[in-house]
DNA sequence: GCTCGGACCCGAAGCGCTTTGGACGCCCCG
DNA sequence: CGGGGCGTCCAAAGCGCTTCGGGTCCGAGC
């Protein structure tokens, strides 16, 4: 069934069902409603290719998610934030096309997702510290928004992000309250942006109350399960091993409970944990009793808000950029204590 | 860039370029190498759109995923299913455009796709008992590949899935062949096809040796953490407590885990632990020495096989449908041993 | 009574590509 | 020497939609 087709089941010009079906004042609401009923009752619905010929848009949005070439490790997040933005993109009427790549190739990716004309847009994920992604998108003239921030990048773009500083100075500051001295940094790769930003928070507030922070306590890797175990077991074997961790994921949290336990330790007591939490829906974090101490920030949230933004951006071009920068909640569990003596 | 300046540029037809282009013999291979080159040289790529309409194939599959209407939740294997998937696409030259709907509104979905127009095929996620999806599909006449089975549809239909009867089966009789008795089944939800066929697997295996499952050892949720450490600690707390517990995943296993260790008893050595792995990415069950003794079955795999499938369903429409029954390896870890006494 | 402006509708061009149905040389063979 | 065949190339139609530039009809206004 095309437009054609119903067209002459009707009787009426391609051009005025065309109108009907897309609300444009110039027809009468009789034949608007007969049309609409009509394509209603043979299940019409137009083209999306031909449509997005004609119009000039694809009606369409593009992920573009980078797999680590080291660890073909997908990032767990994605799920969630998708998820997030896909309402966005339902009530909105757009698609949503994913292409992952290993992060080499991907200009070559959004060159051709330019040029083959089937997205308006895109949204950039993993954002890595002067990352070369967004001065490139920027010259190609496709509107983006950015999950994360990039460092050292001085062009404005539009991004959502939470305030990964901000967070893990509170954490630090939470933990160095209830008298640790010892707290250990179990984070993400430091390529990563988000990474290196928690960082700086927590050393941060380590400085600002004048202790160092000590290199055998941190660590950044990929945040997987048994990374997050054999970090931490490493950390509790030494001579002067942390009271306190501070995590980048729930999935390294659980890893580095489960190194406490093994040490004989019991978390909340003998050893302290907070831990970043996307609020992932199949890793909730105790929806009655926290688990973890945890700085909760929905990447499903960070996914409607990164989405919504994109097609205002695409709906109404700007010179400015916009940017939201969402605050994490600091959530007390059942993993925090005072430092034993 | 288009077809038409890149014509001009060169001074030949529109026809000659599409045919350098697309390999098609009639065109002399110096004539060939100066097409190439040149758009190359201008980064022309063919507009996807404009190529599907003349095509009538759009280049593209559909992923159309539905989420847990109740708990709003998102299956955590789609990343690694869908990596496995584009790996496929990528090589193929496809396309993959997701859609999320929740599971009410599918039908409808899968509708609005075809007749828009903007996919050759779909992969079909979660299937339940009895789904309606499938003859559904069968009639629109959309090539698909399901991924995972639906028991009680009769119609022939093309999936991939793992044989997961059988692997529940030779997780239990391994269990009862280290003395235990009492064995729990923390499964994911009952209306979900796998979790059916996991429990008679199970059944099947108790059955076989004059053993009947009880009632208050078995549970059927969405796979969380929280909701796997509940589970445990209910059935631990009971006046019989299971000595065993198999869990659909290895997320409700690390639930299990904390549950186990909360009751002061330890893994592996009071109490055993199989779980079904679907080896994800970011849950790496221990590359080295496993944590859980695991059914293990990479969902990255079956997202590889599944496309395929699919591709080659597209190419060569067929009459009957093609299958692929993945077995799950059995890994033993720490997490088993003889049942105490 | 005639014109003029809405309200409503239509024909046809055009979006960027593929593909059908030739056209044009050139060589080879009878 | 003429014609068939082959190797190359081209013009134009068509994919399903939007939209520009009118057309027609009717009631209001002078």
């Amino acid at each position: 069934m095309n437009l054609k087709q119903l067209a002459q089941h009707l009787g009426i010009s391609q051009t005025t069902v065309s109108r009907a079906l897309n609300g444009y004042p110039e027809v009468s609401e009789a034949t608007r409603k007969r049309v609409l009923d009509a394509a209603q009752a043979l299940d019409y619905a137009p083209n999306a290719r031909a449509k997005g010929l004609a119009t000039g848009r694809a009606m369409a949005i593009g992920h573009v998610i980078p797999i680590s070439t080291q660890h073909e490790m997908v990032n767990p997040v994605f799920g969630d934030f998708i998820a997030g933005a896909s309402e966005a993109y339902l009530a909105a009427g757009y698609d949503l096309t994913l292409s992952m790549t290993n992060d080499d190739d991907e200009a070559d990716n959004y060159r051709r997702l330019k040029s083959k004309g089937n997205v308006d847009g895109i949204i950039v994920h993993g954002p890595k510290m002067r990352d070369g992604r967004i001065p490139f998108l920027r010259r190609l003239g496709l509107p983006f928004v950015v999950h994360g921030r990039a460092s050292e990048v001085d062009e404005p773009y539009s991004w959502v992000d939470v305030n990964n500083a901000r967070s893990f100075r509170r954490a630090t500051e939470f933990l160095l309250d209830f008298g640790h001295r010892r707290i250990a940094l179990v984070n993400g790769l430091e390529t990563m942006d988000f990474a290196f930003r928690r960082r700086h928070g927590y050393e941060d507030a380590l400085t600002a109350r004048g202790l160092a922070a000590d290199p055998a306590l941190m660590t950044g890797q990929e945040m997987t399960e048994p990374n997050g175990y054999a970090d931490a077991a490493r950390m509790l074997a030494l001579e002067n091993p942390p009271t306190a961790f501070l995590t980048s994921s729930v999935i390294s949290a659980i890893g580095v409970r489960r190194a406490i336990h093994e040490a004989g330790l019991e978390m909340g007591r003998d050893v302290s944990v907070i831990t970043h939490d996307d609020d992932l829906s199949y890793l909730r974090n105790g929806p009655d009793l926290p688990m973890f101490t945890a700085l909760r920030s929905s990447v499903r949230e960070a996914g409607r808000r990164a989405a919504d933004m994109l097609l205002r951006l695409i709906a109404e071009p700007r010179e400015t950029p916009e940017t939201a920068l969402l605050e994490a909640q600091l959530i007390i569990g059942a993993s925090t204590g005072p430092a034993p003596r």
